[in-house]
Parts: C-alpha cells; structure tokens; sequence
DNA sequence: TTGTTCCGATGAACCAGATTAAGAAAAACG
DNA sequence: CGTTTTTCTTAATCTGGTTCATCGGAACAA
C-alpha cells in the first residue's frame, strides 16, 4: 500500500506533466518521504541545499536573514506546494536561506543527483520540471510586480485575496516579513488602525 | 553567410544545453531577426506576448504602469539577454507589461508555436528552456532577497557591483524604477546628497 | 501549576524616502 | 545650427511605515 503522500505527488506530475500513470508512479517513487516537527529546520545556510521538496501536508517557511538580523520571508509552501532555497539547489551552491516547519508536516524530498537522472531518462520529467520552472518564474514576477506597484495595506488585501488560507493559517510575523513590513505595521493594517484617505 | 546574431545565439545554446554544433544551428534557426528601433514596443498590455526575445545588440526595457500612471522597470535586458513578459507568454494571456528598446536594438525572436515543437523534438532543446527557467527563477529570487534586505542606497550599490555596464547604460529614471525609488532619490544618492549615518 | 518564552496589540517619536515644484543640462530633431 | 523635448538636479516639505517601549494573553515546558 502506496502511501497517500505519494498518490498526491503522482497526480501532481500527471496533471501538470501530463504523465501516463506509470511514468508518474516512477517520478514519485524517486522521492523519499520524510517528517518534519514544528520549528525543524529542513535547509540551513551554509549547507548547499539537497533536496526539492513536495509539502504533503503541513507549512512550511524559507527565509533569509538580514545584517542587522531581522528575518525576512521569502516563501511559504503547504500542501501541494514546493519549497527549496532554489538558488542553492540548482547552483549546487551553499544555502543562504533557513526553511523552517511552521507545523509538523510530511515532505516528500528528491535530493539533486536523483533529479538529474529522472530528467535524463525520459524527456516527460524534464520537460515536468520546466513547466515547474516556468511557473515559479512567472509566479515571482507577479509578486515582485506587487511589492513594486502596491503600497503595504494593498499588498495585505492582495495576499489575502489570492491566498485567504495561508494568511489565516502562518504566524504574523512569518506574513508581516513575506509582505515586507514590521509585524506591527500588519497588526495595525489588519486592526483597522491605519489612517485612510479620506 | 550567417548573420552574426544567429551565431551568438547558437554559440548560447551550444554554452548551456550543451548542444551540438548542429543542433545550435537547428535551435538558432527557429528564430526570426528583427531590427528595433529606440522607443518602438514590441509587447504592449492587452496584447498576448507571442515571442521570447534574444538579445543580439542594443538594450531593452520591460515595465508595467501602476494606477496611478508610476512606472515600474521588471527587467533589463541587452546583449545575450532574454526578455519578454514571461506570465504572459507563458500562460499566453494578455500581457500586462511593455516592453520597449531603450536603444537601437537587434533581436532574435521565437513565437510560442515554434518553441513548443522545438521543445518536443528534441530532448536537448526542452532541457535548455528548463535551465533558462530555472536560471531565470533563481535571479528573480535574488532579486527579491535584495529588494526586502536592502535600503534604496545599499540596492544602488549592489546593483552597480553586478551590473555596472547596465547602471551606466540605462536612463536613470528606468534603474530608478527598477531599484524600486524614485528618480529624484537615486540623483541625491549617485550625487552623494543622501545623509549617512555618522 | 507556575514560571518562561513567544506572539500580537497599541501608541508616541522618528526617519527614509516620496512628493512637489522649479530650473539646468543634455539629447533628439528638423 | 537653434529649438523642442526629455532627462537630471536641487531643495523644501510631507508621510507611510519603522522603531522603541510597554503590556496582555497564549503556548509550552517541567
């Protein structure tokens, strides 16, 4: 009995890759399953980063720290989502971000040399990756356009327009950061207690 | 005889997917020239951006206008770059940016059509549009990772350190937009009029 | 159960960077 | 060329968001 884990990831790669059952039952059957506890950092500066990883349930939470040692966030995944410090990942170089379980969660990891071989055996995976590739792509330009475009209130209602559930479910100063302001200021915005024009 | 753009870009393709000679050629030949003039777009919002852009000589220009009619610089591009409005061309749907050339400029362009059935004949090509992708998430993600580290003056710096033939090159008002400040801000810091800290 | 540590709320003082307005310099163009 | 348009500079003023400091509650450990 396949666990439920890996049913997620297999129709995961048939619905974006469009793979045939088998070829994804391959794909999913090159991770690893692994559990991770609240507060377990999964990535850690200094260490390259492994593994590509499939949130199978839980949150999660990459991010950086600055000089001066303030945090900031730049991305959450939970169920159906990946994460990495993709920089470290595809360089092949050590990592610069922390990921973090913000609850206890179940991943499913492929660490680098096992993507490679998967994407050299069958042109469906490589061509998987890049549509994820792709999207991430596309996925990061739309928020930068937002933190360039939009002030801190409208990128608050733009998040919790396109991703209600997450900004319920991971802690304020983990969404304060990803947003790129104070937890103080998104307490304010969401108490109502920001001056409004007119 | 070949023109010089194609070789460039084959010899691209040869340096990052590892092509063949031949298949640089097969690769290179799927693009069309196409000569720019300075201030001529070639994607507009409401539009679809059917092509990828390869840059042979000149520089570009890729920006969205906010509300209230800013400004907002995505990207850059000049030689042996790429631009288009990724989410876009991508997803092919309307684009929301323009991009314009911000000087004379020369470009190799594929259409969307054209790079799908190089995609499928070829597991080489599909690998190197996934390295394009992975490459292009990898500098968006530094570039978010500075936007939410740095003040306006260390992101000038750091972007003069990267980049400087592009910091020279490009009217300030575009760099300006792009470090995220405005146009008056990055004349007070080029000019040293910006108060340091002690 | 009682510390202890973490997390969010609130308010006052402050500042990085925006806005506004005007002119100077440089580039485009006929 | 000279003229027109675009780009850059400077300076005064203003403001969205930060910083700092304090408090209350919830989660957590022992």
């Amino acid at each position: 009995m396949i666990s439920a884990g890996y049913q997620k990831l297999a129709e995961f790669a048939r619905r974006l890759g469009g793979l045939t059952t088998g070829d994804a039952a391959t794909f999913a059957g090159a991770f690893r399953e692994m559990k991770v506890k609240k507060r377990q950092f999964i990535i850690q500066p200094t260490f390259p980063a492994n593994h590509r990883n499939y949130v199978v349930s839980g949150a999660l939470r990459a991010y950086v720290v600055g000089e001066e040692g303030s945090e900031h966030t730049i991305s959450f995944a939970v169920e159906d989502w990946w994460i990495t410090d993709y920089n470290s990942y595809i360089y092949q170089q050590p990592a610069t971000m922390f990921v973090v379980a913000l609850e206890d969660s179940v991943v499913l990891q492929i660490d680098y040399e096992h993507e490679q071989i998967l994407k050299q055996t069958n042109h469906r995976f490589e061509s998987l990756f890049r549509q994820m590739a792709e999207r991430g792509l596309a996925f990061q330009q739309r928020r930068l356009i937002a933190n360039l475009t939009l002030s801190a209130e409208e990128r608050y209602d733009h998040f919790l327009q396109h991703y209600p559930q997450i900004a319920r479910r991971v802690p304020q100063y983990a969404l304060a950061s990803y947003l790129g302001m104070t937890t103080e200021f998104l307490s304010k915005i969401r108490n109502n207690k920001v001056r409004k024009k007119s």
